[in-house]
DNA sequence: TTGGAATGTCAACAAAGCTGACTTATTATG
DNA sequence: CATAATAAGTCAGCTTTGTTGACATTCCAA
């Protein structure tokens, strides 16, 4: 029944449908970043700062170039950010040791601390709405998720997501 | 069979998923505002224009408390934007007919034309994103956004989309 | 050994958020 | 009616996070 189907999708991909998916979007970003920026605001961090850690933590030893790549920001933005990391004794900046131009990033216990009070903040509104949304609905909100995003972003998140479990 | 489905849960809901679930997050979010992103990079605008225009174009006549608690910023960083928006043309800012306190906003027709560029540029990669996902994976979608937003944010969104179709 | 790549740094700037204090209308209320 | 509260706007100043552009350093590789 190709008509059938044919004519299911048109009634479902209405510029209506479409607007309240972006607007789900929009509201659900916001929530999705409200606890770790609660509490990043009570220190000197912000959000940047969250991404670059979260990302040490996801591939420790990862280079400068990588986490820029990842990130999509200038390395004058992200420098910025890790500077105060590292100086603040959260991240560590080691010489590479096949290329020495190279600075592989480690989290200290300090910045593992950090990451972990951030990440358990996320981790536990995201648990909650797979609760409460069941296992298919996950399934099609990680589907969905993927198909947005843009070739190259698509590709580095495969890459990171394979690279564990 | 109660314990089949705890244990599917338990693997299901495993901090490994979770974290592919917040990368998913990130990375789409990134898509999902990269188009309307370069539109506005040319002219003087950032995506805190779109949102109020977008939000506007959504509720004509919506007073400037009204955004606010839509968009959760303060005031004098919304009216910056307004203020722009009005000077430039796009927006209509007149004074509240029960109340003359209140200001109702409306697109001018120039404003109407920025936002259906935007708002189509947007719904083009949500559309695709849908079509290559599927109807039953959209559902999922839209659930699991739902569960992540907080409860206020929650209550506005389903305000808006039912003040709609 | 020289060119290019990776990294870092300085300076200047812009977008977009924030706080706090204040004004001006207008409405609501005691 | 007088006063309090509300809606909107504005000024000043600050923060975070992004941007360009210019330049130095280090070091790999052809």
């Amino acid at each position: 029944m190709p008509e059938v189907q044919g004519g299911e999708n048109l009634l479902f991909l209405t510029d209506e449908q479409l607007r309240q998916g972006i607007e789900a979007m929009f509201f659900a970003y916001r929530g999705f970043t409200a606890d770790p920026d609660r509490i990043l605001s009570g220190m000197a961090y912000g959000r940047a700062h969250h991404r670059a850690v979260h990302f040490i933590a996801r591939a420790p030893g990862t280079t400068v170039n990588n986490l820029l790549n990842i990130l999509g920001v200038t390395k004058q933005s992200l420098n910025r950010v890790l500077r105060t990391l590292v100086e603040d004794g959260l991240v560590d900046s080691r010489v590479g040791k096949s290329d020495k131009r190279e600075r592989n990033l480690y989290l200290t216990d300090e910045g593992l601390e950090l990451e972990r009070k951030l990440s358990d903040a996320q981790r536990a509104r995201m648990r909650a709405a797979y609760r409460a949304a069941g296992p298919e609905a996950v399934s099609g909100f990680r589907q969905v998720l993927e198909a947005m995003m843009d070739a190259d972003m698509r590709r580095q998140y495969y890459q990171i997501r394979d690279s564990k479990s």
